[in-house]
DNA sequence: TTTATTAGCGTGCACGTGCACGCAATTTCT
DNA sequence: AGAAATTGCGTGCACGTGCACGCTAATAAA
């Protein structure tokens, strides 16, 4: 429904009323070749006046360019974090399909270097415009970026990042914060005394720890305002839910004074059997993180809150930020995007 | 980066295929005119075989096509609940714009049923392909929506919808659940024993009332956890802040008892003056909705809790939804969309 | 002054689809 | 049997842009 006084203006309306051709026109709005001063001031006139806009869709038709980006991220089963995150980029890339981005995605384990480096030049030998990772191994991701800005490829950061960097885009949550977030939430109903903290076992091979900020968030808001309190550590085998039970059963036998259980990784499911089979309607469990057995887990009853966002959301949005900063060669608006959020309880589980 | 075994197949390659022509295949994905059965069966087969999918680009193009959708959405003020929907449909139209999706707005004024008779007509002149609306007069869109059934214009609700209509589409919160969780969270520290409950005063020629479903979930859910609690309710005036304080003053002498506080429409910030001048650190103040007045208030610590949702976030869903169930020609995979409720504090404010 | 060079500019083709027109073959009507 | 209508199908043009080619006139070099 355009008023027809206004029908939307093409090249041919600028170029008409600058007095020029479709050529002149092309080259003054997208600097291609040799244009004189002042044909180009006519046409950024009637471009202003006409308030012309390219039309998109004949442009993609035109050029039928093709926008690749590579994926590094680890590895993944089912249902994981990581797999959450991948189901964003595949919603993200089918959305921008249309407007030819292209995806390519690369598996890294993270319990080992060889493979990161490994598909970090895989990724380079895609010819990508631009580059998404995230920053488990420090060292070599620093070096990789060094890499990167050398070869003026623009690269983005998901869930975690370098600040040193020259990263183009972040987007994850603030770690530490919602470390605090769960240790308030553990704290809410009564003030605890005894806090345990589990941990997962690591291997040798793994030198990062992603999960610190968000652990060192959860024990300083713990430490500040609640100097009293104890919180014991307690370290599980996510491989082994045999030993776990068992770890589990002896360590809170030694501490029955334990009201309040929080887990800053996102395996708080692990506990499920545990949390089943010693039942205690005052205790308080904290988790993080929507994976399908956590919500289970929440549903159930075994755990109280969880502190989470939409984790593909973050994941799609960054695609999304980030093609359209690379094709319309702008600079993104903001460079770092701290996701909100969200607190998990039975009471707000639906439709999530 | 295609496989250049595998370029992409247009119209050309599937006639070729078929051995036909390009306008029998355009005939036969189409429905348009006469084909006969046998090439049919061939241009099909060889769609099949090539994976072919229209390039919506050139298709567009060609087209030129527009799609234009009314809302019928109560007028506002700038930083209101309304306003926000309104920011979430024009900033999905933005995104819609390239695919020819163009909106129409029509505000009516929520006390005066002629208002929306008027703009509810003026929405049928633009002639649209569809309506989006919310329900305030049950009695006055129940009528509209049988007379768009009878159109075959498809519509969809906003935030509050009619059951018995044939709507298309929705997306809103459950309000009674948003209720519930709200006294869940108003009693999650400490149980209540005396709650105030805040409502606004009404035009007598309003006969709507958006917000009884959820207060019957607040005082359901209060009624039968805590039955030995009371529930105290007072009229505000939000039309004259004086008056609002004088009454608040008043009730909450005649009630010192009072530990709860409780709003269940949105402008629990219509109390700040009141919270600011009179603080207590064990009060509990719960509130709906994302208003900026509403997180300034929860900022400053006179508000603990808002349940909420990302306002925009829905209507841009909605649009979006909507526009490309029309485009394809294809009911929607899911007609009621409850959206998440959040709930909002001090600790997660950030970045929402 | 003549020739080579380059700045400035116009034009034609391609991109893949939608749609209208019209031709040939077949069927129906008179 | 001849005219009229209908079925089945191919083709041409338009949509608005990107880009390469090549022309003209001005400038620099010989």
């Amino acid at each position: 429904m355009q008023n027809s006084n206004h029908p939307i203006p093409t090249v041919y309306d600028v170029a008409e009323r600058a007095g020029v051709s479709r050529g002149t026109v092309d080259r003054v709005l997208y600097q291609r070749g040799r244009v004189s001063e002042q044909s180009r001031q006519k046409v950024l006139r009637a471009v202003e006046e006409l308030q012309y806009k390219p039309n998109s869709n004949a442009s993609r038709l035109a050029r039928k360019k093709e926008y690749l980006f590579s994926c590094i991220i680890p590895q993944f089963n089912e249902g994981e974090y990581w797999g959450e995150i991948n189901n964003g980029f595949l919603e993200a890339a089918a959305l921008l399909s249309e407007r030819g981005v292209r995806l390519r995605l690369h598996f890294y384990d993270q319990t080992d270097v060889k493979s990161f480096l490994a598909e970090s030049n895989a990724a380079l030998d895609d010819k990508p415009c631009g580059i998404i990772m995230n920053a488990v191994f420090r060292d070599e991701v620093t070096l990789f970026s060094q890499q990167l800005d050398e070869l003026g490829l623009p690269y983005a950061f998901i869930d975690n990042k370098i600040d040193e960097t020259h990263y183009a885009l972040y987007y994850g949550v603030d770690p530490y914060k919602s470390g605090e977030l769960g240790a308030w939430l553990l704290s809410l109903r009564f003030p605890p005394k005894e806090i345990a903290l589990v941990r997962l076992l690591r291997d040798s091979s793994q030198r990062a720890d992603p999960n610190r900020p968000r652990r060192h968030g959860f024990t300083d808001y713990i430490n500040e305002h609640f100097p009293d309190s104890t919180v014991h550590t307690v370290f599980i085998d996510p491989k082994d839910s045999c030993s776990t039970q068992k770890t589990l059963e002896k360590f809170f036998a030694a501490h029955p004074g334990i009201k309040h259980i929080c887990m800053t990784n996102s395996r708080i499911f692990l506990l499920e059997q545990y949390l089943r089979e010693h039942p205690d309607p005052e205790r308080i469990v904290v988790g993080f993180d929507e994976l399908k057995h956590n919500l289970k887990c929440l549903e159930r009853g075994y755990v109280n809150v969880l502190v989470t966002r939409h984790i593909p959301e973050q994941s799609k949005l960054l695609l999304t930020d980030f093609a359209e900063s690379v094709i319309s060669r702008r600079a993104p608006k903001r460079r770092d995007h701290y996701v909100h959020m969200d607190i998990l309880t039975r009471m707000n589980l639906d439709n999530y």
